[in-house]
DNA sequence: CCTCTTTATAGTCGTAATGACTATTAGTCG
DNA sequence: CGACTAATAGTCATTACGACTATAAAGAGG
């Protein structure tokens, strides 16, 4: 892990450490923050008010504080940017981390991005002093600012991905949920629609994937047959995966 | 992606910056470099020197310097350590970042870890100076040093699952390979043997995961009928996966 | 030179999974 | 009540897959 090789740059190097230098950077943490709400998929973006990019939309995040790790770092953002105060069970993980030089002009600042999944209805609160963070549809987003609009794409792919192989669209539910409002998220974060019958056969076929709550029903905007609401299951990955439609012809 | 409250501890601030201070940490890359040499997994390690965890063994890495991207480090890391002149070929990724404050006891480092996949035959002469790099046997390894097991298992998922969706394993292979050279690159990745009809059938029926080399064929080892050779086709994804076999007992 | 062993390759067969449908049920709205 | 809407049930053909069997082409050893 560490340099056995002379070729660091100037530095210090602290007490008890290798004769070699290094270079200090600083490290934050950015936070594509994703939810689904009525169709449409959303991000959580804080408007930035001075240079470089003032007025831009930016991902929160900030410093990683000296004794906490870029995942509690995160989940602090996190609680601070949402103003909800129990994060604990949102769906946080570590994307990428992005560490071109440039991609701050002030400083050399290397950031580890993390994905957030949140249910429907989490109120934009911006915590306190903090600028107001705001939900925006993910589609209709101008240019962000520094390298954010690739970790927000990044952000969407993986996401997409994971919805493939793993239980993941259960995050963005609330407790307790239809498979109708399931089958939403996977359209809405594939943007493809989704046959309904057998995305039905296929979750149910699938053991730990949801358990029905016995009993329970919910008419869903009002119209229509109430559904059955179902909770999410113990199972983390689908064996086998719900493929997403492919658009590529496969030539025979 | 900066931070916009005064809870960064002190520190300087650079000029043209926030007001904010922040803390400054030092950045490595690590590498799990992994090949797959005649059915066994193997992964390139240095002893080290001194301490902390004097004698162990440990990935290679070193420091990111000022004006150059983790991926550059890595890259030139890794070219070091195999002493190999070329290393733009190889299948270089991003695997995550470990940030945990106290992964190593002399400060704070946050290590942005790669693993690099190599063909067969690269000899491990560590360049000039540098620690000599071993080939080890990924079975077979003590605790290494910092959190390095933890990071090497990452890795040997990472690429486990990866062999299932996409053309990934021919990375592991030489320019010219045989299908039979290909499947054990599944099964010793994954640890499990694999029906070699069905392994073929499935590779040859994703269109651009292979191509055949028209007329070439080797012996495999002397013995048995000679293989048809293939070179890794233009495809990066597989459609459906090659998934591995389960071992879940799905309940009715 | 003949047979055994080894590895590659070809093909078969039943089952599971999937995509494209149709039909029915249970609600609201006007 | 009848139109509309959404959930749920079921059908059917095709594809994909796991478990096999069979054949081909090489070397080894007597």
């Amino acid at each position: 892990m560490l340099a056995r090789e002379g070729r660091a740059p100037g530095g210090k190097a602290p007490e008890g450490y290798d004769k070699y230098a290094f270079e200090p950077f600083a490290v934050t943490v950015d936070l594509a923050v994703l939810t689904v709400r009525g169709g449409v998929l959303q991000a959580l973006l804080v408007e930035r008010g001075q240079e470089p990019y003032a007025g831009r939309w930016a991902l929160p995040g900030g410093f990683v504080l000296p004794h906490e790790s870029a995942e509690t770092a995160a989940r602090r953002e996190l609680a601070e940017e949402t103003g909800l105060s129990d994060v604990s069970g949102l769906h946080l993980e570590q994307l990428r981390t992005y560490t071109e030089p440039d991609r701050d002009p002030r400083m050399r600042v290397v950031s580890v991005a993390y994905a957030a999944l949140l249910p429907d209805p989490p109120e934009p609160r911006g915590g306190g002093d903090a600028a107001q963070a705001q939900w925006l549809r993910y589609n209709a987003l101008g240019p962000l600012a520094f390298d954010h609009d690739r970790i927000l794409a990044d952000a969407h792919e993986r996401v997409g991905a994971k919805l493939e192989y793993t239980c993941l669209a259960t995050s963005f539910c609330p407790p307790e949920f239809t498979l109708g409002e399931l089958q939403q998220v996977y359209e809405t974060v594939w943007g493809t629609a989704l046959d309904r019958p057998n995305f039905r056969r296929k979750v149910l076929a699938t053991p730990g994937f949801v358990e029905q709550i016995p009993g329970a029903a919910r008419l869903t905007g009002g119209r229509g047959k109430p559904a059955a609401l179902y909770r999410a299951g113990g199972a983390k990955a689908l064996h086998p995966p719900l493929l997403r439609p492919t658009s590529e012809g496969r030539p025979s």
